[in-house]
DNA sequence: TCCATATTTCAATATTAGTTGAAATATTAA
DNA sequence: TTAATATTTCAACTAATATTGAAATATGGA
C-alpha cells in the first residue's frame, strides 16, 4: 500500500461523521447496512451522508452493493489492515521490534480477513 | 480513548508531510530525532515543520524533549495502539470476531509498548 | 557580551472540506 | 403510468488547513 492510499484512508476516517459511519459498519460486519439506515442511526442527513460515503468508498474503506432500490454499504476490513500495517512498518530501525495486527471476522461460515 | 482523540490522531496523520514525519519517527524509535534533522530528511521547511509538529504533538502521537538547543521529537507508540484498538473495536456485532493489535519496541534494554 | 544556530511565531494567501436545502435520478409498488 | 421511496447531485456558503517568508525567541560557543 502506497503513501497516497494511506493518506486517503486516514483522511476518510479523520472526521467525526465518517468515523461514526465507519464504526457502525465495522460493528454490523460484512452484511452491511443500507444508506437510509446509516443516516437514521447516525443522525447524518441523507445528502451529507452521500457525500461522506463517497469519501469512504473512494478510499476503499467501504464497499457498496445494490439491492433493489437500496444501496448497502459495508466495511472493507482488508484496507484497514493494510493501513495498520503501513503505520507500524519498519518500526525502530531494525532493532528488536514486534508489530502484529490481525483482524478476522467470521460470519455465516465465511471468513473475511 | 474517545471519539474526539481518535479523530485528532487520524487527522494528524492524514497529511503527506505529517505521515512522512511520523513514519520517520517510528523507524528511528524511542531515541527520537531533532527538528532540524527531521526537516532535512523530509525536505519540509523549518517553519512548516514546526506547524506540523505542533499538530502531531497536540494529537499525542509524538512527544518532545529539549536537549540543549535542540528539540528532540519521538513517536508515542501507545497512542497509535489505542487508535488501532478503537478502529477495530466491537467488530462484527458479537459474532466470532478476533481483533488483536500489538506493537512492541525493545531498545536499549527498555521496552516501550 | 556578541554572534551563530535551532526552532517557533506570525501575517498573508490559496486551497480544500463540510453543511444545507432544493432538484435530479432510479427503482419499486399500486 | 403515476406516485412514493431511496439515494445522489448541485450550488452557495462558511470554516478550516497548508505554505511561504520574515521576524521573534532561546540557547550555546567564541
Amino acid at each position: 500500500m502506497d503513501n497516497t492510499s494511506v493518506v486517503k484512508a486516514l483522511a476518510a476516517l479523520a472526521q467525526e461523521s465518517r468515523l461514526a459511519i465507519y464504526r457502525t459498519l465495522v460493528e454490523v460486519g460484512p452484511s452491511g447496512m443500507p444508506a437510509g439506515k446509516i443516516s437514521e442511526s447516525t443522525g447524518i442527513s441523507p445528502s451529507s451522508l452521500s457525500f461522506h460515503m463517497k469519501e469512504l468508498t473512494y478510499s476503499n474503506l467501504v464497499t457498496s452493493r445494490h439491492e433493489s432500490r437500496f444501496v448497502i454499504y459495508s466495511a472493507n476490513f482488508s484496507t484497514m489492515n493494510e493501513v495498520l500495517g503501513f503505520l507500524t512498518e519498519n518500526c525502530c530501525g531494525g532493532n528488536p521490534c514486534v508489530s502484529t495486527s490481525t483482524q478476522t471476522c467470521l460470519i455465516n461460515e465465511e471468513q473475511v480477513s
